[in-house]
DNA sequence: GAGTGGTCTAGACCACTAC
DNA sequence: TAGTGGTCTAGACCACTCC
């Protein structure tokens, strides 16, 4: 056995009896504990990334992981906080930007509109347990849904009821700007209940843009999530496109056959 | 924008126009050709290995890997063979071992059997041109297929028409002994044909039994699958766990709701 | 036997975080 | 300011593959 596979392995034990967000020993303290060489020890560390069971973070340290299973299925509703929660996570959801755009063919395609057709488009990042988890860009049928921009910002955690500037970006003012579940927002606003049409999913490399949005720097993998619902009647008024970071998230498929 | 990832991205622009199966540069050639040192481009070979895009073999060098589009859906037949075919691949089958064994309670439930009764284990081994791929041990209730296993031995590539022994391993007697599609055999032979009741895909870290089936060292990621099948009756027929190498199989998940 | 990737050492400078 | 992880150098030995 490699050294470092072995002080991997050995590492391994203490993080999964390790509270989640505690500190694993730093490459400097594991060179000085065990006497090799600091890439050693780093490679060790990287080992445990990989199997994502640390978190490592440039000037903090090494962290023990929480990974929360991400259930995809045909009875799970489709809304992030709700899978979240029920994964035993806490959510939080904020919202980067809203705006009217015409329809690329995906978009069109998954709606049922013309291709070039008005759409809102919402753009969120998910956060679970305080950490970036995941963005997403969530595109309706702007006829039936004009005024979400505006349910959503009215919904949101902004204290002094004036609306958050949040369209050009994410460093001014969404530091802890909660918006309101989208879900939820559709359930009670618009009365319908979304359900999942069909959702796709595979594991895919970050675009940079993407990745600075999710905290991640190089260019690493993640996620990419495709899904379409639909209201009670069958007509699809959503389709989004997902990115979530797989140190967060074990995402777990289910498909079911209609029997 | 660091060495080893400006030189990763140059790569990957030549990589991703080379033929699958064809040579990257070696780490030292790519000390002499940038005047870095072996650590910096041995980095960048192995961001390009992150990424899919190369396979690694240690003694021999780095080549351009040849991804497939694993596709799990409700339409798509729940055939090793016929998967890997639509994707553009050439499937190959060994058989591993066959044997009776008493179904825990997974297998039981799946299959709607009491715990502890008779199934057929059939555990094989899969191939996409020529390369291992992936490993899975299917169950079928010991009643309906008894003769399971001399079915799939009658079929398989022996040349001289004796029986194969793959009971014992796979250096033995499997360097190229196909075996006939299990699909194919429950089709021909049985008269059923066998559709996905559900499935269910994540990523996780193989066991080094597994890892040395598929040919992989460390502790590799790979995809973990259960699946389940049904005769056209709805009478479930097989439950299947498998592990596919990442670096060979993309996986594609698409659930589509009952509508 | 020549070349490959896998591991390891003992240093170094840097960007970043936390205090 | 002290400590962290990210990157990089210039060596070394090894196990392995291919011829």
């Amino acid at each position: 056995m490699t050294t470092y596979l072995a002080l991997a392995d050995s590492l391994e034990v203490d993080v999964r009896k390790a509270v989640p967000g505690s500190r694993v020993p730093s490459e400097h303290e594991l060179v000085d504990l065990h006497g090799i060489s600091r890439l050693t020890a780093r490679a060790a560390l990287q080992e445990l990334e990989r199997r994502h069971l640390v978190r490592r973070v440039r000037g903090a340290g090494t962290f023990v992981a929480r990974r929360i299973e991400y259930r995809i299925a045909a009875d799970t509703p489709p809304s992030w906080s709700e899978t979240v929660r029920r994964a035993g996570g806490v959510p939080r959801n904020e919202l980067l930007a809203t705006e009217v755009v015409a329809a690329d063919g995906e978009v069109a395609d998954a709606l049922g509109l013309a291709p070039g057709a008005p759409v809102v488009r919402v753009d969120r990042r998910g956060w679970v347990d305080g950490e970036q988890a995941g963005i997403s860009s969530s595109h309706f049928p702007a006829d039936r849904f004009t005024d979400l921009p505006a349910q959503l910002v009215a919904g949101d955690g902004c204290a002094d009821g004036t609306t958050c500037d949040t369209s050009n970006g994410i460093e001014t003012s969404s530091r802890h700007a909660d918006s309101a579940s989208l879900y939820t927002t559709l359930v009670e606003h618009y009365r319908v209940s979304p359900r999942r049409a069909w959702s796709t999913a595979e594991l895919d490399v970050l675009a940079p843009e993407a990745a600075s949005l999710l905290g991640l720097s190089g260019r690493p993998l993640a996620w990419w999530l495709l899904s379409c619902n639909h209201d009670g009647e069958g007509r699809p008024i959503e389709f989004a496109r997902s990115w979530l970071r797989t140190d967060v998230f074990k995402v777990v498929f289910r498909l079911e056959a209609a029997s």
